[in-house]
DNA sequence: CTGTACAACGGCAAGACACC
DNA sequence: GGTGTCTTGCCGTTGTACAG
């Protein structure tokens, strides 16, 4: 709604401040906004330290916390009555946005690090997740994956243990063989952004667009486009098939790559890889050093 | 030892898309 | 708008195997 609009427009006029083309911008000013900013971050962390509770993260204008172990209940501060303290402080609002049953931040692929801006949550007296980063939120992710993915959070909350997550994905890796996934459900929507010939990639969304072309069909720079994955190997428009062609055949093993991906994304934060996914789904163990004597 | 073929690896750029 | 993450593809380098 309203405020929605307005809070994107001051995103996008804080990030002007700081681009160094800025017509209108200043740099001092995005220096100062930041050094207020963190400024104020560290402000509530103090503050919510202090009232008996462990930061778990902290980004731009969020903070995640959790009670701390190392604190009595009945000496620990209402967080409402935390949040109020603050915003009479900092004199910027502080909301308590939500509480959580748990909370998990997703690794880097390729790391234990966190990545800042990847996590999911169970909210509390709700059957709802908020979800940010993760494929189900990726506006590119077909609907077979994003629902393998959801029904493996609901899974996860429901057990707290990556067994029966396995189980489902082991079933949707099936199906995809089995050839009974509806190829609707495995439409990729992508964004281009420049016409064809300004691409130097053989990528998949190149392939699409010279289906397009093919097809007399325009997909201006800006435009989605929607596609099934056929044979991910080519590098030819043969890769792809558009949503609206008559296809009934469809990469199984690039789907199971994908899926054995949302399902990482899911359990990473457990400590699970994707090597680890694969083994277990195929039922092998890690062979000793024995096994070769 | 040299030459060739090919796989694996690493760095890099492009592209996309998430976050705010 | 900037920042960060991630994937993909390219390309040069390195590693490995094998033939001569």
């Amino acid at each position: 709604g309203r405020s929605g609009a307005l809070k994107w427009i001051l995103v996008a006029c804080f990030g002007y401040q700081g681009f160094s083309n800025a017509k209108f911008g200043r740099i001092e000013c995005h220096e100062a906004i930041n050094a207020f900013a963190r400024e104020i971050l560290l402000t509530a962390k103090q503050r919510l330290e202090a009232g008996g509770w462990r930061v778990v993260h902290g980004i731009v204008d969020s903070i995640w916390v959790t009670p701390d172990p190392d604190v009595d209940d009945e000496d620990r501060e209402d967080l409402e009555t935390l949040a109020t303290a603050i915003t009479e402080d900092v004199e910027i609002r502080l909301e308590h946005e939500a509480h959580y049953d748990w909370v998990a931040f997703v690794p880097q692929r390729e790391s234990d690090a966190g990545a800042l801006t990847k996590y999911f949550g169970k909210v509390a007296g709700d059957d709802d997740f908020k979800i940010r980063g993760i494929e189900a939120r990726q506006r590119s992710t077909p609907p077979f994956i994003e629902d393998v993915q959801r029904d493996c959070l609901d899974r996860l909350d429901a057990t707290q243990s990556p067994d029966t997550v396995l189980d489902r994905l082991q079933d949707a890796i099936k199906r995809l063989h089995a050839g009974t996934v509806p190829v609707e459900q495995l439409v990729e929507r992508n964004r281009v952004s420049k016409p064809l010939e300004g691409y130097t990639q053989n990528t998949q969304n190149v392939a699409a667009l010279k289906r397009a072309r093919d097809q007399d069909l325009a997909i201006h720079p800006g435009q989605d486009i929607e596609y099934v994955v056929v044979d991910d190997e080519k590098s030819s428009r043969e890769r792809v098939a558009l949503a609206h062609e008559e296809t009934e055949s469809y990469d199984a093993s690039y789907y199971e790559t994908q899926l054995v991906r949302a399902v990482e994304s899911v359990l990473s934060p457990l400590g699970w890889d994707r090597t680890e996914i694969q083994q277990e789904l195929a039922g092998a163990r890690e062979p000793e050093l024995t096994d070769f004597q």
